[in-house]
DNA sequence: CCACTAAGTAGCTTGACGGCTAATTATTAA
DNA sequence: TTAATAATTAGCCGTCAAGCTACTTAGTGG
């Protein structure tokens, strides 16, 4: 599964938030849900596999913690849809800037 | 549907995309797609109801833009994410100085 | 080795998503 | 008014995601 359907489920992206403050066990991060143990290990499962989460082994426990580049990529992608849209507004705002100029000129 | 299950869609990422650019008809949308029109129609209806894409008529064609506003949203989320990351990692980076400098000190 | 704990996998059910074709709506133009 | 065009909605079908319970695996410590 890729990124973005990873982070389109909330409860995973409620997990992306909690490991944004710092590795959690998986039984830290299952007790704040109400689901079930499992449906939440599909869920590392998913953001693991996604790239978005890694995980280390202490005893008998896992440690996960948030993996930033991929979170990294979305928002490259954001930001590119969002300049792209900026910089239309640009080129807009200097074309009437001009056409202005060319009004005045008329005077 | 809410944003992120829109943009989890990688057709409909591609007409953000597209619409980033500038406004396009639902046609020329949907011309480059392999995918049957009413397939691009309800991608359009799921990021029109996500508030992601809007649009206007004109005689009997629908052009639609980009409405940067939930994007915008979007990309705050993958920020705080990655700030809280990143301040941790400062944190840690200014616990280690300290460490550091008390060593250094012991000489 | 055996019991215990933490976590994950297997397997099932339900509901939603994304594709299709056929039918419908809205708008223009003759 | 009627025909034509652009686009959407209706309805169907296969696939897949997300939840559950039951079972298995991995690792610890007596």
């Amino acid at each position: 599964m890729d990124v973005y359907e990873a982070l389109a489920d909330p409860t995973r992206r409620e997990i992306v938030t909690m490991l944004s403050v710092g590795e959690r066990s998986a039984g830290e991060i299952s007790g704040r849900f109400e689901m079930a143990g499992p449906s939440v290990s599909r869920h590392l499962k998913v953001l693991r596999e996604s790239g978005l989460i890694s995980y280390r082994r202490e005893a008998t426990s896992r440690f996960y913690r948030l993996e930033p580049d991929r979170l990294e990529e979305v928002r490259q992608w954001m930001d590119a849809q969002l300049d792209a849209v900026k910089a239309r507004f640009d080129r807009l705002g200097a074309h009437l800037d001009r056409m202005k100029a060319l009004e005045e000129g008329d005077d």
